[in-house]
DNA sequence: GTCTATACGCCGATAGAC
DNA sequence: GTCTATCGGCGTATAGAC
């Protein structure tokens, strides 16, 4: 929302408590860290200076997810865009969630392990989101065009990533002991299968 | 465990508190819910009182935690006993969870929406439970028999589950509009096909 | 076994000096 | 903008009367 107000340090200091409040949250939970871990994780000493750049616990977690969901959201406008096909549309949503797997692992565990709404109880639900709409959209599509067999798009949502999420979860949780990238291909394919018409 | 080491009021009462407890972890997480909720839920007027039964409250989400594994591993024998071969094995497991989901959410939301490792650091993480390392099992013996495609059988629980779970899970959370029973035939075969040897 | 009362600690949040 | 200091509250847990 507002990263370029200035380039004075105030905005970077506010990233750098949300990065380290991203780590804390997706390696303990956000009821286990508090705002003393944060501000020390983010080269704080005290958990007072904090609140100059939030007005409270919840409110980093909202930014956080706010944040996630935006970039989240402009990756799948992008990969729309470039992509015509609901086969190559998933397809690019697919590798950008396995993609993020490896490189940003904490904002994957954000999305995918954390129970969100236990925290932000305000919070939408990942289903309501823009970034999720698209996909359901994505999904629906590819029904009315008949690539994707004709069933609640909801349900096909639940099937194809079901098996995506539940993979890359393994992954995060160590259950799968390889990077994601080596289970890409391979679950790709399955979860594809899962809803294409045949 | 110790169900029955009496008939005396003493069991009922430890029962309350762990039906009571488990409803409001389910309902509201585990951190969102204190003593005096769990006390007042099960009809017990302070929480103090509690500590007759449970040494604190970690310990009564460690015991509800095993006995709904305890129960599940239970009838998941059950059910290779009166099974032989793996797809009627894994049939009747997700017979098992849609109907608890229907019939038991609050043990569904404790099994597949509850981050437990958050609240319980030293618990088991699920896979290396015995009823899951029965169901891994299981998926071993349909790869040998040549029902199950040959993958690593922690992806194929992942594909199947991943599709079973996440279907309960939008259940349970209300994406899904319907009982989870008006899905179950075709999450049932959707999921089956994603392992199957064709 | 349950109650009242209370101790204790931790954490979120604020005030004010620097 | 960060520090020290501190408040207030909640929640766990304990002590002791009934």
């Amino acid at each position: 929302m507002d990263q370029e107000k200035d380039t004075h340090t105030k905005t970077e200091i506010h990233d750098e408590i949300l990065l380290a409040a991203l780590k804390l949250f997706a390696e303990k939970g956000y009821f286990n860290t508090s705002l003393t871990d944060i501000a020390e994780a983010a080269g704080i000493k005290t958990a007072g200076a904090i609140y100059h750049h939030f007005k409270h616990k919840q409110m980093i977690a909202t930014a956080l997810y706010a944040n996630i969901l935006d970039s989240l959201n402009i990756s799948i406008d992008e990969i729309r865009r470039k992509n015509q096909k609901p086969f190559e549309q998933l397809h690019g949503i697919v590798d950008l969630f396995f993609k993020l797997t490896d490189d940003a692992p904490e904002v994957m565990q954000f999305l995918l392990i954390l129970k969100i709404n236990e925290f932000l109880p305000e919070a939408k639900p990942l289903l309501d989101t823009a970034a999720f709409v698209k996909i359901i959209k994505i999904i629906r599509t590819g029904i009315s065009e008949g690539d994707i067999r004709n069933i609640d798009p909801l349900l096909a949502n639940a099937y194809f990533f079901g098996i995506i999420h539940n993979t890359l979860r393994m992954v995060l949780t160590g259950a799968l002991d390889k990077k994601a990238e080596a289970y890409q291909s391979q679950t790709w394919l399955i979860a594809w299968n899962a809803i294409v018409k045949k």
